[in-house]
DNA sequence: AATACTGTTTAACACAGATTAATTCGTGAC
DNA sequence: GTCACGAATTAATCTGTGTTAAACAGTATT
């Protein structure tokens, strides 16, 4: 069930296995969800963290007027609030957004983690400076993309996170999010999703619906985009 | 010169004065630098990261078109790469808004951290989780928040930060951002800037100008901003 | 003290995306 | 098979912010 997770983290740093061996041991528990789940609360205080293996699974923000953002959306392999191990409280909510498996992680044993394993430890500590930097790519989206831009990138990003875990189907994905849900990830309305997806189709770039997506002219969609994967830092390095 | 880092490190948990020692000797050199000059280019290989003692630092990320978003505002205290460690390149530019004195950490001596100091390693971090809550607050307002209540919660922020490491003076600070800067990190332009900070003058919640900023009515500016310091996680865990 | 910048301010006009509201589609419940 | 309800679609109108351009202020240079 580990198998995403692996490759996420291969595909950033050698992992061996005696190592692969201490990962499985940090799970306590697996746990099936469905979908509109509110997993941790904003707030809420943390001895544990959660590690997602199938599903998808959004970290949202609320505005007190009830207007909601959607800060990253997490795929199979994420640690989804892995930060909250430090952070001990998250300042969002974690919130299924399909049929889930989740793997929690006891924090006791991220301690032990830090103490016997530190190549581990800085493996670990890249994850969630990665979720950090999809987030800024995200804040240059949300200030300066145009909405037809935003969602672009939004779909760029999301097939190759998901070829990298093994979730796609060639140029085709499963995508269980609303048109609601893409608009509180764009930071957009519902009808303005509604027209720029649209537009998406016009221009013959993607085919969207029926909870799935299919790119059909990649190079035509990332240039839209503007999209430069280096944010993702898919290479290998030494930690 | 390492006060204001180790009063932002403090605040979050217990460092002991064996510890100090150990901080004070990850600084291999210091250095003096003007305004506006390129720290870090995104994308150059990085095998040391900055420790802000002093001064300005900006995080900015650029689209093809020349458009500039700037994802954090660092102050005095902050280790403004610390996720370079991990990382090994940065995803967006390092930029001098002030002249600043700066730390040089290498590498090596962080990867030695995390071998023999793991309460250490858990607290740095810590600290660049911190910088990602940071972020994700930015892509709440980006998303979401009108162009006054932005720029209200970005002076709330940095009131409170500053604060932390002591750059205040009661309800003043110095504030060394240009206009374009501003417009650069709230994803709106000069013009509207400039608008939108007279609007808050004239509502009498801060006094802006002359490389300095006052704040007249903390109520009221946090509630324009829809402020709330959970995200700055200002308080003490122990790790 | 004239020149040249950079940063701030003002004004007129344009537009991307918001708002509101109504319609249609899809799917599961009974 | 029809009812109910959430999701998607369409249309009309409105508004916050962008664009362009010009004036103005401060400050460093000569």
């Amino acid at each position: 069930m580990l198998t995403a997770h692996l490759k996420k983290l291969r595909l950033r740093t050698a992992i061996s296995a005696a190592e692969e061996e201490v990962i499985r041991g940090l799970v306590s528990e697996t746990r099936e969800v469905g979908p509109d789940q509110l997993l941790v609360k904003a707030g809420a205080t943390l001895d544990s963290s959660i590690l997602l293996l199938d599903g998808w699974i959004v970290r949202s923000k609320d505005l007190a007027t009830g207007q909601r953002q959607v800060t990253e959306v997490h795929i199979a392999g994420d640690f989804v609030d892995l930060h909250g191990f430090t952070l001990k409280q998250l300042d969002h909510d974690l919130v299924t957004a399909s049929d889930c498996t989740i793997a929690i992680v006891p924090h006791e044993r991220l301690v032990e983690l830090t103490e016997r394993h530190p190549h581990l430890a800085r493996a670990y500590w890249l994850m969630t400076n990665l979720d950090a930097s999809i987030t800024r790519e995200m804040a240059l989206s949300l200030g300066q993309r145009p909405a037809i831009s935003r969602m672009a990138h939004l779909f760029c990003e999301l097939h190759l996170r998901l070829e990298i875990v093994g979730k796609t189907r060639g140029d085709s994905f499963d995508f269980p999010l609303t048109q609601r849900e893409i608009a509180e990830c764009l930071g957009l309305t519902v009808v303005h999703v509604n027209r720029t997806l649209q537009a998406l189709r016009k221009r013959g770039l993607v085919e969207a619906g029926g909870r799935q997506v299919t790119i059909l002219d990649r190079a035509g969609l990332e240039s839209v985009a503007d999209f430069d994967p280096a944010y993702l830092h898919l290479d290998k390095r030494s930690l």
